[in-house]
DNA sequence: GAAATGACGCGTT
DNA sequence: GAACGCGCCATTT
């Protein structure tokens, strides 16, 4: 299986009402470190949830006076995600196999 | 073919 | 928190 399928199945297999960092995405991949491999995928594959994508510590990816920012923004609280000042907090933040172990 | 680029991550200061 | 540096790597200049 290419990084590139395995990095869009992980990206679907996300949850909706639920987020996930490029990290995390990289790691379920079974590709550690290739965060911004995650980022290519998501420019160039049109059809995935890129609005359940966040970086590591809950914050959107964009900038805050960006259009593309409260696109996201709109479609994560209308899918019952809470964000505060553009993060997402933490219980929505859906984790892998490492924060799982770190978390408890 | 070398240098710059980017929806990132993480440890340090 | 915020700023910096470094790691990462396919694609574009």
């Amino acid at each position: 299986m290419s990084a590139h399928a395995a990095i869009c199945a992980a990206i679907r297999a996300i949850a909706p009402g639920q987020t996930r960092s490029y990290a995390a995405i990289a790691r379920t991949a079974g590709l550690p470190g290739r965060a911004r491999l995650v980022v290519r995928v998501l420019k160039t594959e049109d059809d995935l949830p890129w609005h359940r994508v966040v970086k590591a510590d809950g914050r959107i990816a964009f900038p805050p006076d960006s259009e593309p920012y409260l696109l996201q923004l709109e479609r994560l609280t209308g899918e019952g995600v809470t964000v505060r000042n553009g993060r997402v907090i933490a219980l929505h933040i859906e984790a892998d196999g490492l924060d799982a172990t770190l978390w408890g």
